[in-house]
DNA sequence: ACTATCCCCTGACGGC
DNA sequence: TGCCGTCAGGGGATAG
C-alpha cells in the first residue's frame, strides 16, 4: 500500500517529467474513482498547465494554472503511470490524462478501487479537506510529537495510523518504527515516557527517509510512475515477517490484530510493559 | 474522545 | 483443474 515514501517517490518522478505540460484531454473510464463530483473534471481541466506537484500526507497534489488543483489518493492499489499513448490500456485504468503535443499520458490505474481523484476548483480555495490532516510525519518536531502523543489516550499504533494525528504513516512504517523504537503496538500513548516517544519520533523519521531513499516498499504491486518497484521491502525488520527471526534478538516476529489491522512485532524487543529492560 | 463495525472492491489463497 | 468462500486493507461513515 502506498504510504508516505511511496507517494513521495511517485511525486518526485512525476515532478521531473510533467511540470509545465498542458492538459488536452481527460478520459474517464470509471466514474467511481472521482467520488461524488463526477465528470465535470474532464471539462474543467482542459488547457490547464501543470505548475507544480506536491504531497500532503498520502495525497498527491497537482497544482494547475488558474488556481485549480487535482488531488490523487492512491488508496491500496492505485498507481499513477506515465505511459505512451500507444501503449495498450491495461485493466483497471480508470482515468487517462493526455497532454498537448506529448506522446505520454498520465494514467490512473487502481484494481481495488480504493483510490480517489478529486478536483478542487479555484472557488473552493486551496486544500480544504487537507487542512484536517495532522502534521507531516517528516516535518513534525520531536517536542510536538511527544506533546501530541501524550495528550491522547490511545494505543500507540492506531494513533500513528490516524491521519488526523499525523499525516503519511501507514501500516508498514508504523510497525517498522515501533520495532526500531522497541515499543509494543498496544502501549497507550499517554503511558509512554517522553524518552520513549523521542525514540519513536526519531525511528519513524529515519525509517521514512530510508524508505524514500530506497524508492519505497513494494509489497503487493506498488510501482512508481515509471513502473519501477521500490527496494525497501528487503530492509523490513518486522512488517510481514511473522514467524521469522527478529534481526535484533532472533525471537520470532508475531502477528496480531491491533486496532483492526495486522500488526507485526517482536515479542522480546517490544514488550507491552517495562518498556526498557536491562539485561 | 474514543472504539468497534461496516463498507467499498478485487486478487490471492485455502479447502474440497 | 476449478469453483467457491474468505479476507486484507485506507479511510470515511455510523453506531455505541
Amino acid at each position: 500500500m502506498p504510504e508516505l515514501p511511496e507517494v513521495e517517490t511517485v511525486v518526485r518522478g512525476l515532478r521531473k517529467r510533467i511540470v509545465g505540460w498542458e492538459l488536452s484531454r481527460v478520459e474517464v473510464h470509471q466514474e467511481k474513482c472521482l467520488g461524488g463530483v463526477k465528470s465535470a473534471l474532464a471539462g474543467l481541466l482542459r488547457k490547464k498547465k501543470i505548475l507544480a506537484i506536491d504531497r500532503r500526507g498520502k495525497n498527491i497534489i497537482l497544482c494547475l494554472s488558474g488556481g485549480g488543483t487535482v488531488f490523487v489518493h492512491l488508496g491500496m492499489s492505485g498507481r499513477l503511470r506515465l505511459l505512451s499513448g500507444s501503449a495498450p490500456r491495461e485493466k483497471h485504468t480508470h482515468l487517462v490524462f493526455s497532454f498537448l503535443n506529448r506522446e505520454d499520458q498520465l494514467r490512473f490505474i487502481d484494481p481495488r478501487r480504493f483510490g480517489r481523484v478529486s478536483w478542487g476548483g479555484e472557488e473552493k480555495g486551496p486544500w480544504g479537506f487537507l487542512s484536517r490532516l495532522g502534521p507531516e510525519a517528516l516535518e513534525i518536531s520531536p517536542a510536538e510529537f511527544v506533546a501530541r502523543a501524550r495528550a491522547r489516550r490511545r494505543e500507540i499504533k492506531p494513533l500513528l495510523l490516524d491521519q488526523h494525528f499525523l499525516a503519511g504513516v501507514g501500516n508498514i512504517y508504523a510497525d517498522e518504527s515501533l520495532h526500531r523504537a522497541g515499543i509494543h503496538p498496544r502501549r497507550r500513548s499517554d503511558s509512554l515516557s517522553p524518552r520513549a516517544l523521542f525514540r519513536l519520533h526519531r525511528a519513524l523519521q529515519q525509517v521514512l527517509k530510508e524508505a524514500i531513499a530506497a524508492g519505497g516498499t513494494s509489497v503487493r504491486s506498488y510501482v512508481d510512475s515509471k513502473g519501477v518497484a521500490g527496494g525497501y521491502q528487503h530492509s523490513l525488520r518486522a512488517y510481514g515477517r511473522e514467524g521469522s527471526p527478529c534481526p535484533a534478538c532472533f525471537a520470532k516476529i508475531v502477528r496480531e490484530i491491533v486496532g483492526g489491522r495486522s500488526s507485526f512485532y517482536c515479542p522480546r524487543c517490544q514488550r507491552r510493559n517495562s518498556p526498557r529492560r536491562k539485561k
